[in-house]
DNA sequence: GTCTATAGTTTGATAGAC
DNA sequence: GTCTATCAAACTATAGAC
């Protein structure tokens, strides 16, 4: 409370004005950081083309969201770390819901014989994991500058589950 | 550490005679942790068979490692968010370096074409991402708690890795 | 709406007896 | 090796003046 306030320029007495405390802060903040991500996303995924062109545009939109905002994921996975069940549930419904949807959709469309919820998961899943291990893989046999590059994680995955579910 | 010596039945400041101060005592907590739990998964990799077969028994073990752990999985995932430098480049060296050249042996086997490194990342992701987002996937489409059954979530990779780089 | 001042807790760590 | 007692710092939150 005292580092906000003093970033914001005022004494820690006065955030209480604003504030009823530490916990509402903290949701008003995370909802400010959740509102409008989402939206590039939905759209990526309602576009118009072929599923497999419609993954493409997802995959690439999706990892330019989690490697320009590296704030945006890490509290995105310290949520599905440490948020309790009531704070699960409203980022689930306020957040994650409609682009979720149109994963699912996109999932059917994709791969018909496979449970679309699983592969939504999986291609949220491929991407997160990328930039969440980016710290130690530059300690591991392989792992270069390269593999931060957004644009090699997104061709990476989009063949893989282009060869996986796609008609190419 | 308070909750600690209370744990394990003394005080806070017995504690102390143990260990330098709580960074020691984490460390060793954290190194105690990982200590043979990348066993079983090196031996699934370095196992005889085809590499689909191999891919199979990795998936295997891993997801029931993730899923009989929660903790541990946790403890993971938290250091991969929280820890410094020094503290992942420990945990690469001594915990995942082996587990980690044996997935990308793997990953060339399976599909010789494509980067090792990042498709090794990709298998660990897969199997991760399902469990990261347990606590959300009960309130998004689809969610049931079929998903979270370790059985059911390694058979989804499988098949998954399996149509993109299996020769089945 | 912001300030100073402070209450009331909790925390990591230490001193010194046994 | 464990204890009691305590310190110093940091924390959330409140009281009351302006």
């Amino acid at each position: 409370m005292r580092d906000i306030a003093g970033a914001v320029g005022i004494t820690q007495a006065a955030l209480y004005h604003h504030y009823a405390d530490k916990q509402s802060l903290y949701l008003a903040a995370m909802g400010h950081a959740f509102s409008d991500k989402a939206v590039g996303i939905t759209e990526a995924l309602q576009s118009k083309g072929t599923p497999t062109e419609r993954l493409e545009r997802f995959i690439s939109s999706f990892t330019r969201l989690m490697a320009s905002d590296p704030d945006f994921r890490a509290l995105l996975q310290r949520e599905l770390l440490d948020g309790d069940e009531s704070r699960l549930q409203l980022l689930a419904e306020q957040a994650f819901l409609e682009p979720f949807q149109a994963m699912t959709e996109l999932a059917r469309d994709l791969a018909p014989d496979c449970d679309a919820h699983l592969v939504a998961i999986s291609m949220a899943g491929l991407v997160l994991f990328h930039f969440e291990t980016a710290p130690v893989r530059q300690f591991l046999p392989g792992g270069t500058k390269r593999h931060n590059d957004p644009k090699v994680v997104a061709k990476h995955v989009t063949q893989l589950l282009s060869r996986a579910f796609g008609t190419a």
